[in-house]
DNA sequence: TGGTTAGTTGAACAGTTGATGAAGTGATGG
DNA sequence: CCATCACTTCATCAACTGTTCAACTAACCA
């Protein structure tokens, strides 16, 4: 987010019926679910704050080992790992001086999971589309 | 992102040996992979783009449909496909006048509807939790 | 051919974000 | 009780992001 001036749409220039769709069968989504969902994803989609989860993912780690891990400081660290609390990503729990965190809870172990399985498959994505010319028919 | 200045952790100031931890039993992930997937979640990590593509899970839509439903400008929108574009996320065919969009694969489909689904049924996360201050051990 | 509709692109600005050093807090150790 | 370790919080600042207006391009229609 960052500029958040508003007007709108002056008027729908097309119609629905002029390019009829699929089946509008889904209940609208609601702004707060929207909201929610945006935020997770946003706090998740952060190279360091990843990596964060990744290593959480294979247990539980105390700031300073996270901090050696990824040879930052120690207050970058722990300003990361704010962002990923204050979505519930992650859990902590004092142990004598150290302070453990690990991964809130199993949609979140799944998430971190799939994604990096799933970006570890797919090709760089160099292209990036060129301009659109033609008239591509659905094949 | 936004500041970029680096420097390094001096040293770690507590050993493993300290507090010994589940099985390391995972493979480091690619950092190329880390970003890959980050981008993704990044990208549909704002509610505007996020409810694009919730709009666009119920099926093909032309741009001037979306801006009509976001009740925004087309030139908006359009940016805001531009971003969703550049990490295949949606896919584009011209039809006539028109540019129908779509979800680019299933894996997208499947990745907003359960976003969606858990954040409808979670609860907004009120507390963020308190400064910390007990042991608390795992119970 | 010119006009209109549909969409994209570019530049600029405002708002947001993340890293950092310094200062503060909480446990533990001597 | 004071020092130290392990973090957290704060303020600051540079870098990035999203929106918007103003061109600009592509199809289609008369």
């Amino acid at each position: 987010m960052a500029a958040t001036r508003k007007s709108a749409t002056p008027a729908p220039g097309c119609r629905p019926e002029d390019h009829p769709r699929a089946s509008p069968r889904v209940p609208p989504v609601g702004a707060a679910s929207l909201e929610r969902a945006a935020r997770l994803f946003r706090a998740i989609g952060d190279p360091p704050r990843l990596h964060l989860l990744a290593l959480l993912a294979q247990g539980e780690a105390c700031v300073t080992e996270l901090a050696a891990n990824q040879r930052e400081e120690l207050s970058t660290i722990s300003q990361r790992l704010r962002v990923l609390r204050a979505e519930n990503i992650v859990a902590r729990r004092r142990e004598g001086k150290h302070i453990l965190y690990s991964l809130a809870d199993q949609h979140i172990v799944d998430l971190v999971f799939n994604a990096l399985a799933h970006a570890s498959e797919r090709p760089p994505d160099i292209p990036a589309s060129p301009p659109m010319k033609e008239r591509g028919k659905h094949a």
